[in-house]
DNA sequence: CCTGGAGTTGTCCTA
DNA sequence: TTAGGACAACTCCAG
């Protein structure tokens, strides 16, 4: 018997459950179907993605098969191919975005496909509250994660031989340059792993805020496309608590524990990839300058520690995470300009561009989201950038204009009266925390009444 | 149904 | 210099 195995968000061959399902029929046939719906989606992505599927089928021939590509319709694609192989089967690893849903849905009722759950520990619809409710607080909803984890959570190995019907036809797929800072595939995200759990792992808990340090995981983009599982991940995660390697393991399991918790939110609540979470902050009356757009995307703003950010974005299309939050507070709750706008621009830009965990960290920092009681937390880009990035090297890396300004100036340049050839002179608006306060003060009260 | 404790990641003023 | 509490008030969640 034969099998396809179609590839989606899974791209590995370490824990995959559609392929462990495929296998266990006998001959798998690999297919990734170059969908048109996703035409249109970041082309930085798609090069981190083709180059992916690249690294995948050379794997996979190391193991005596190969991926076939296909483009269309993934209905059509797969009726075509099942006919054209005479297979009877699909398998794929269960995708929970509101697009994938829809799609997967259709396809079961017309073709045999099985869906299996490999993307989350723990299925979005698992993890409920005692009345059956999703939770949309993240404290409880870990506890009772981890409360639910089995004592091991058992991998499948990357198989050594998959058979595979020789050829099928397959589309060629393009070449792009590989970028040096994210090489994409499995290999180079076991490579990092790795590198991760025996080096960084240990001061994780400190060094992950500050953006002058390559103190994070910088697994993300592996993540998004499942070049690593989620599975992997907590499983390394867990071992390392088990062998005390440092307090920074539990702070990443945490982390880890935050994609379920908004995978499980867009699941149960997909509205919010179009508006607030929080029904009394869907009415907040945006300013929404584009030319303060602009030049936010553009990183001149002239506050550094946003244009720094904002550049590395655009440069290498991968931001740290505390500047994530930095850059989004400024654009929201500084500039009033609708979380939506730079929710997209981030999904246009980001390797790991992710719906829902993009949305949720969006919706947490507008304040919009399933934080309880924060919209009073406005950041203050200075203050943050002296504590994270002390010495400024963050953000001379990223505005070579700023590299010869001492440390205690480069925070905040205007402060001093630096004027530096090419850099703006003044911040884009100056902080204003009322101004803030009302708008969001609307909201409840438009919904109020 | 009622009750009470708690809520990722902050800021800023005061003592 | 540093630690602590106010910010404003709500909803979630477990008992």
């Amino acid at each position: 018997m034969t099998a396809i195995w179609w590839l989606r968000r899974d791209l590995r061959l370490t824990d995959n459950a559609a392929l462990q399902a495929s296998l266990e029929t006998g001959s798998v046939i690999p297919v990734f179907i170059l969908d048109p719906a996703f035409e249109s989606a970041s082309a930085r992505r798609k090069e981190f993605l083709y180059e992916g599927l690249h690294a995948l089928d050379k794997d996979l021939r190391e193991r005596n098969s190969y991926l076939v590509i296909r483009k269309g319709k993934p209905l059509e694609v797969l009726r075509q191919l099942l006919q054209e192989t005479s297979t009877t089967q699909i398998f794929a690893e269960e995708d929970f975005t509101p697009y994938a849903r829809k799609r997967d849905s259709e396809i079961e009722r017309q073709l045999p496909l099985d869906l299996v759950n490999g993307q989350t520990v723990h299925h979005p619809a698992a993890v409920l509250k005692a009345d059956g409710k999703p939770y949309t607080v993240y404290t409880p909803y870990s506890k009772v994660w981890k409360a639910k984890l089995p004592a091991k959570l058992n991998l499948y190995p990357a198989p050594e031989k998959i058979n595979t019907p020789s050829n099928i036809k397959s589309e060629p797929l393009p070449r792009y340059k590989v970028s040096p800072l994210f090489v994409a595939g499995e290999k180079e995200a076991l490579v990092r792993l790795e590198e991760f759990l025996f080096k960084r792992i240990y001061s994780y808990g400190e060094d992950r805020n500050r953006m002058d340090l390559d103190g994070t995981s910088s697994l993300s983009p592996y993540l998004r496309f499942g070049m690593l599982g989620l599975r992997q991940a907590v499983s390394a995660a867990r071992q390392a608590i088990a062998e005390a390697r440092g307090a920074g393991a539990e702070v990443w399991l945490n982390e880890l524990i935050w994609r379920e918790f908004y995978i499980q939110i867009l699941y149960h609540f997909p509205y919010v990839s179009k508006t607030a979470f929080n029904p009394s902050l869907a009415n907040i009356p945006w300013r929404n300058d584009e030319a303060e757009f602009e030049a936010w995307k553009n990183g001149r703003t002239g506050v550094p520690v946003v244009d720094a950010a904002m550049r590395q974005l655009k440069e290498i299309g991968w931001m740290h995470n505390r500047a994530r939050m930095i850059v989004a507070s400024y654009l929201v709750k500084d500039l009033l300009i609708d979380w939506r706008w730079g929710e997209a621009w981030f999904m246009e830009n980001l390797l790991d561009g992710d719906p829902a965990a993009n949305n949720g960290g969006w919706q947490w920092t507008a304040g919009t989201g399933t934080d309880a009681a924060p919209y009073f937390r406005i950041f203050n880009p200075v203050l943050q950038s002296t504590k994270f990035d002390p010495q400024g090297d963050y953000i001379r890396k990223w505005i070579p204009e700023l590299r010869s300004v001492d440390a205690k100036d480069i925070h905040a340049p205007w402060e001093k009266g630096i004027k530096v050839k090419g850099y703006p002179e003044n911040p884009l608006v100056e902080r204003n925390k009322d101004r803030t306060l009302q708008a969001y003060k609307f909201s409840k009260e438009v919904v109020r009444s």
